[in-house]
DNA sequence: TATATTGCTGACCCACCGGTTAGTTATTTC
DNA sequence: GAAATAACTAACCGGTGGGTCAGCAATATA
């Protein structure tokens, strides 16, 4: 009674041994994106899932490894659904690409996944391991499904034959760079870009930048 | 004699302040390149410019106003040039814009002082002081630079009537993940993407999509 | 209710780093 | 050459955060 908020006696804590990793996971990907890498604190991931530090040990062997399983919970099966998309679509090139573009942002540019990558981008100097983990992992997967599209479309006569690499990039810089100023320009009480906007824009310029000359598509 | 290297009389240290400050400077980009912000280390700063730390401090209240100083002294001049061109250029916008695209590249892109643009992109967030510098000091500038040559297209009836701020950020957006590929590919020994080539599609691409339908101009 | 099991805590260790300062030494002045 | 000046060093401080571990308390078992 004269303790108020200690009425009820719930125990001080409960054992939820299968709840806990997923909580972690979440409390830890919020966090990677609220603040990077680096100044991530593994007390405060810990503290937001609600348990102590030392929890969080018995399910993550360290840092890095549960940055990893971070990537791996959130990042890779988006890229596996692409692949499948990408794998058994019917219709134009042109469509499709627009198509995995527009999912792209979707799934992960408009949601909290997308801070992942620019905290990739900005600091895989200086933790070249988790680097190379996220480079085979989604950075080669992401590019060569973009560059199996271009190749599909020349192989259709449907885009000109440009170099597929190269195109590859000129495809992603865009949306990576929207994906990032989504994290980056809300410090400064900058107005944020409207993504509707951008891709509309950018994937007219595609269109007409890959078409074969002399098709009439719009 | 018995001890070697103690050979000549040169004196532990030299007084050199005013050779000092730039040293300091220069080390302090090379570091801040290379590690961002929050991963420098002061004590190394000074190391590679060859004082110790107390030194720094002696020319640098602290971490934040040598950070500004690199700005200051390095990301501004090209800048001040840029709006200098732009206020005195005759000919073409697209040629304009083709000049200063490439003039960035050269001065900045190119150089180690793209990595600067990577760390703000990257540690913004948890620098909300040294961001608002960089917004004001840099970015705004550099917007209202590129926008300002879409107006003048505009104006020219050089361009079709685009909304200059979305455009702005389509042109800006492939050059700096340009600029931050440069620091975070190499990593992962992936092959560098060229510069030229990507710039060329890019400029060529910018160009077409601009120009008033109707006018002959490749 | 008594005992065993184990999920969980929280205090601890230690290396690191931004920033400080007492003292040292190169240089200048007289 | 001696005294005065100030550029510079090196040892130090305090806060921090990744990682560890002895023990405690919630649950399972009998």
């Amino acid at each position: 009674m004269p303790i108020a908020a200690e009425a009820k006696n719930k125990p001080r804590w409960e054992r939820r041994k299968d709840a806990r990793p997923q909580e972690l996971l979440a409390a830890a990907l919020d966090l990677f994106v609220e603040r990077g890498y680096a100044a991530t604190r593994l007390d405060e991931v810990a503290a937001r899932a609600g348990v102590s530090k030392g929890t969080l040990y018995l399910y993550f062997e360290n840092k890095e490894e549960l940055f990893k399983a971070v990537v791996r919970e959130n990042m890779v099966p988006p890229l596996a659904d692409a692949e499948e998309l990408i794998e058994h679509f019917v219709g134009h090139s042109s469509e499709l690409l627009r198509e995995c573009i527009y999912g792209w942002w979707r799934r992960i540019g408009a949601t909290k996944l997308s801070g992942i990558s620019k905290l990739m981008m900005a600091e895989s100097g200086n933790f070249p391991d988790v680097a190379r983990f996220y480079h085979e992992e989604v950075v080669s997967r992401g590019e060569a499904l973009i560059a199996r599209i271009v190749e599909r479309g020349i192989e259709l006569n449907e885009f000109r034959p440009v170099d597929p690499a190269t195109a590859t990039h000129v495809i992603i810089a865009p949306v990576l760079m929207l994906m990032m100023w989504r994290h980056s320009l809300h410090f400064c009480h900058v107005e944020p870009i409207d993504p509707t906007n951008f891709l509309d824009c950018l994937t007219d310029l595609l269109t007409h930048g890959f078409e074969m000359p002399g098709s009439r598509s719009s």
